[in-house]
DNA sequence: CTACAATCGGAGTCTCCACTTCGGTTACAG
DNA sequence: CTGTAACCGAAGTGGAGACTCCGATTGTAG
C-alpha cells in the first residue's frame, strides 16, 4: 500500500495526501526520470529492474511509488502527452499557420524516431475511444493546427483530422522501425506533405 | 535432435533427408497452418503452446519439427514473403501498370490490417540489410512495379523505392494499431496516392 | 538528541514461457 | 503379423520478470 488511509480522497485534488519525506521525493523524481529514458529507448517491455538500477534505487522502492509497472508507464505517458500538447499549442499560437502545421508534423516524426513512448502515445491518440485528458488535449491542439492551416489554404479543405493522425502515426512508426537516415525521412515527409497540400501547390 | 545423422548434408538440396513418416508430415502441415493463423492474429509473441493446441499436437511435436520458436516464425515469414512476392509479380504482369501499383499498395494495406505477420515482414523488407531471399524477391517485385508505374506517368519520376516502402510500412502499421474503419483507410490512402502522383494529376 | 514512523532495498515468491526428456505409441518394412 | 525405429506428448527444467515481505535504515517531529 503506497499511501496509508488516514486521510480521505487519496489523490483527488492534485497533490500528495501528506508531503513525502525528502528522500522519498528525491527517489520518486529519479524514478520518473529513469523510466522516461528507459521506456523511450526500449519501449514498454523494458524491465522494472532496469529502471530501478538506472534510478539508483532498489526495485522495492519503485513499486512503493508506483504499485504497478503499468501505473508507472501511464505516468510517463501522461507527462509526454502534456509536453507534446503544450508544444503543439505553442506552435499554433505563433507565426504563420501554414508552416506551423508542417513544422509540427516534422518535429513529431523526429521525436518519434528516437522515443518509442511518443509513438505509443500517438497510437493511443489515434484511437477515438481514448478518454485520458492529456491525450484529448493533444488531439484538440492538432485539430486547431489543422483547421487554421486549412483556412490559410496550406492544407486541402477536404482533409479531416483522423487522416492526419493516421498519417502521422504511420510515418512515426515507420521511422521507428526502420532506422531512417535523415534524407529518407525528409523525402518521405515531402511526399505526404504534397498529398496534404491543395493541388495547385502540390508540385 | 529432429533428424538422425545417418545421411550427409541434412537439408542442403531442398527436400527432407529421408521422407517423413505419414503422421509426421500431417503434423508438420497442421503446425504450419496453425502457426500462420496464430502469428497473424497475435504477432510473434504468441506462445508456442497456443500454436501446438490449435494444431492439435503436443508441444514436444512442435519443437521436434522446428527446433526453435524463431525457426518456426522464420518459416512462416518465408511463406508469407513468397506469397506476397508472387502476388506482386502477377500484378505487375497484368494490365495497366498505373493501376497495378496502386492496387498493390491498397491490397497490401488491407492484408496488413488483419495480419501482423505481413506488417513485420514489410518492416524487415524496409531495412536494406536484409538478405533473406524471399524478402529480396519481394523488394525487387516492388521495384519493378514502381518503375513501370513511373514510366507510365502514374507516379512522380523523382520518387524512389525506399520512400515507397517507407510509406507502405507506415500506413500498414498505422492501420494495424488503430483499428481503422474502411473509410478512414480509403481517405488516408487517397492522400498518400495524391502525394505520389505527378502534380498534374494530383487533384 | 531521541524515538518512531516512513522509507529503503534486495532476497524471495509466483507465473509464464521456451525448450528438454523419456516412456508410451505407431507407421511401416520384411 | 511382428519387430523396431521413428514419432508423439506431457511432465519437467531453467530463466526472466512482475510483484511482495520484512529487517535495516533514515528523515524528522518534539
Amino acid at each position: 500500500m503506497p499511501n496509508d488511509q488516514r486521510v480521505p480522497e487519496p489523490d483527488a485534488s492534485g497533490g500528495p495526501v501528506r508531503a513525502l519525506r525528502a528522500d522519498a521525493q528525491r527517489n520518486r523524481a529519479r524514478i520518473l526520470e529513469a523510466a522516461e529514458a528507459v521506456f523511450a529507448a526500449k519501449g514498454p517491455s523494458a524491465s522494472t529492474e532496469e529502471i530501478a538500477q538506472k534510478a539508483g534505487v532498489g526495485i522495492g522502492t519503485v513499486f512503493r511509488h508506483f504499485p504497478t509497472k503499468e501505473s508507472l508507464l501511464k505516468a510517463i505517458m501522461h507527462a509526454v502527452a502534456v509536453r507534446l500538447a503544450e508544444e503543439t499549442r505553442a506552435l499554433a499560437a505563433e507565426g504563420d499557420p501554414a508552416t506551423a502545421f508542417f513544422t509540427f508534423f516534422t518535429r513529431t516524426v523526429e521525436q518519434a524516431a528516437e522515443k518509442k513512448t511518443v509513438v505509443d502515445l500517438l497510437a493511443q491518440a489515434g484511437i477515438p475511444v481514448t478518454v485520458a485528458k492529456p491525450v484529448l488535449a493533444l488531439r484538440e491542439a492538432v485539430e486547431v493546427l489543422v483547421g487554421t492551416a486549412q483556412q490559410a489554404g496550406a492544407v486541402r479543405p477536404d482533409v479531416r483530422v483522423p487522416e492526419v493522425m493516421a498519417l502521422l502515426i504511420g510515418v512515426c512508426q515507420a521511422s521507428l522501425h526502420t532506422r531512417w537516415e535523415p534524407e529518407l525521412r525528409a523525402r518521405t515527409l515531402a511526399i505526404v506533405f504534397s498529398g496534404l497540400r491543395p493541388a495547385a501547390a502540390a508540385g
